[in-house]
DNA sequence: TCGATAATCTACTAAAACTATAGGGTAAAA
DNA sequence: TTTTACCCTATAGTTTTAGTAGATTATCGA
């Protein structure tokens, strides 16, 4: 299940890159235009800064606004900082690759087996999206 | 982040398949060489009988059995019993579909064009993979 | 220049939900 | 009467989803 902290941070990113703008929006604006609780949101756009989504601008007229262009943001990146690794398993993830403790052999796994095609199925969709390609 | 319970469904089902005969399989020896917590492994295997994966027998002998031949279970609908659905919102869900309470028009929404496009590689993925494909 | 105001930033807390597991007893089959 | 699945309950731990309180910084008007 996608977790609301994702899904927020999508429809966030979405509406900045639909505004066009590079002008700092209030966390208050998109909050209300998403249907969003705003500290909630508050804390989404912080790590979405941290992690060179966004730029921000402190006091009146302040905000937060696109750093890059949308089509130049595509959505692995995005996926990742907020939903975390995009394989459902550690033992087939790329970026947070780890060991299963109680799985003697990765090869013979059916479980590794089956969700390395998921990994990568659900990798081309992330890689052919980007921001831009959200908006209509 | 696939479920420990999905994890080990999958494993005892792929266990299952892979001794091959229809006679009963114990627990106990599911769990040993699964390293799977017997208990927990319990409350498993009683969704997947419950469910019309299995068959259980009781007493000395017993244990549970595929009631299928492999190749006829499909992946899509082992998933849907263990983990729930396929889809990772509701609003993009076939089987489970529910509208998002704070999204006025799920054609415009981001997440939701986004996540249609990964709940359907996934489904590819599931629906092409049965039991037997998981078996090396 | 000095405050008033507007906004982001930070940390702490907490309720709720979910996950994984353990315990103990019941029922049925051999 | 032993062996096994079945069933119910509890619980520790983690994650999610916020809410609260205030600090910090930038802008603008007087």
């Amino acid at each position: 299940m996608l977790s609301k902290k994702t899904k927020y941070g999508l429809k966030a990113l979405t509406y900045l890159a639909s505004v066009g703008t590079k002008e700092p929006v209030q966390i208050a604006e998109i909050a209300k235009h998403e249907n969003i609780s705003q500290k909630f949101l508050e804390s989404i756009l912080l790590t979405l800064r941290r992690n060179g989504f966004l730029g921000s601008k402190k006091g009146k007229g302040g905000g937060y606004y696109l750093i890059k262009e949308p089509h130049e943001i595509p959505m692995t990146a995005v996926m990742r900082v907020l939903e975390g690794p995009i394989a459902m398993v550690p033992c087939v993830s790329l970026n947070f690759y780890e060991k299963c403790d109680d799985c003697p052999d990765e090869e013979e796994c059916s479980v590794h087996k089956l969700m390395l095609q998921v990994r990568d199925s659900a990798l081309d969709v992330y890689r052919k999206n980007t921001l831009a390609d959200l908006i209509s």
